[in-house]
DNA sequence: CGACAACTTGACGGGCGTCAACCGGAGTGG
DNA sequence: CCACTCCGGTTGACGCCCGTCAAGTTGTCG
């Protein structure tokens, strides 16, 4: 169990060294990294579309979504966030939030000065190839996205969905590939998909008779991974195997 | 009118010019990148979903598009591109093509090995920073298409997509914002919106009604910017003021 | 035990897909 | 110079997937 103070830079290592190979000197510069620790409740807005942040956050314990909203209203989550991950080092580049980040559940962030976490992308290679690498994933999984909410129907959108989950929790150590909490609700299920929630509701009930997944309340388990993939048309790839 | 071997470096300066200040010696380096020009026709696939490309391709002449198709056949463009743009930056961090990206008008491009950019990335921070930052607009223009085939009806789809490359064509000094040839066909329009080549059709036809735009045949014309940009509800702040 | 958020279910309607036919321009070959 | 072909655009009829509206249920937390 690491000491409180070292929470940060075990799960910072740990997510950038599947992204890039880290030398002694590259865990050194991570470990020297100043930051501030902040419990955020669930619905707690991290960062706000407009905003121009000075520090980069870093997501250690629970689960956040980013979103955008259309002018009518409308929502559109655009990712997921699962802990280890960064949720807005594209700030490090670009002065204006052009989304919003919030909190799905109860969470525990880090805030990392943005000129600390640029100035050892350019001193130390390795770490600034692991943020620039990160970034491309990120890009990725957007481009699978805009191809699940455009060209897939519900139900296998959803499975796409819960299959890219399942996966990026799998692989991050978070939980069980075949058996996990799903921490959004119905309704942010909808916003990521493009469908509401009426019809998520109806959508996961079919995914449940079909025999893919079994639900008790918010507890999914994996039934049958082989045909949730087959029904999402999922293929890992896009992730490049570090997400 | 620059000679045939300096159109590649003006291209590229001036497009990575626009995403960090460059000072003489980062000309220089760019100056002394190698490539090698290649003439595309139409529909040419320059780059092929599960490709491992060893080199990156720059637009000089021409637009072009990327796309992922589904299991069952069905595509989703999920970007356009202009001349300037580099078209699979990704892959200098990423092995795997996670999706193909062809000319949809003939087309002059160059490519770029991609260990020759890579290592200028590092040598020369501001040519990392603007090929970096570039990576970041990518990934926000993702975030607003999920937005758009998510959450808007199929008028306002259509509207944002022309507000986007309107803009984008205007900010590369490829054409005029409100009179321009658009590149691309309907089904393509199509493929790009979540959307099928007929409910395209009768849309743009609204739109022309509406006073909106003007169509002959597949040139365009916006004659009513704003009412253009309230219809897809478009705001240029997620393009950076740079793409 | 009341209040509230989230889930559930049914009825109904509309936006968009599907299918099919036709048109019109550009290229091609005789 | 004129048929022929092909791609892309255009239009209409019809139907379904999913949205909308509305009511009810369940679990949770004070």
């Amino acid at each position: 169990m690491p000491a409180r103070s070292d929470i940060v830079f075990s799960v910072l290592s740990r997510k950038l060294a599947r992204l890039a190979p880290l030398d002694a000197a590259d865990l050194a510069a991570l470990s020297s990294l100043p930051f501030q620790i902040e419990a955020a409740p669930r619905f707690r807005q991290l960062i706000r579309e407009g905003d121009t942040p000075d520090r980069c956050c870093l997501l250690l314990k629970g689960f956040a979504a980013r979103h955008k909203v259309a002018t009518d209203g409308a929502r559109q989550i655009v990712s997921f966030h699962i802990p280890g991950d960064l949720l807005d080092i594209q700030h490090l580049l670009l002065a204006q939030a052009d989304h919003s980040v919030e909190a799905i559940t109860a969470a525990k962030v880090a805030w990392i000065p943005k000129t600390q976490l640029l100035r050892l992308a350019w001193q130390r290679t390795m770490i600034g190839r692991a943020l620039w690498r990160d970034c491309l994933i990120d890009a990725s999984i957007f481009r699978e996205w805009v191809l699940n909410v455009g060209r897939r129907d519900a139900k296998a959108r959803i499975a796409h969905m819960l299959c890219e989950f399942a996966v990026r929790c799998d692989a991050a150590g978070v939980g069980n590939r075949e058996n996990f909490e799903l921490p959004m609700t119905q309704t942010q299920i909808a916003d990521a998909t493009g469908l509401t929630a009426v019809h998520v509701n109806r959508t996961l009930k079919a995914l449940d008779e079909d025999g893919a997944i079994l639900r008790v309340r918010n507890h999914f388990v994996i039934q049958d991974w082989g045909r949730l993939c087959r029904i999402g048309g999922f293929d890992a790839a896009y992730l490049h195997a570090a997400a």
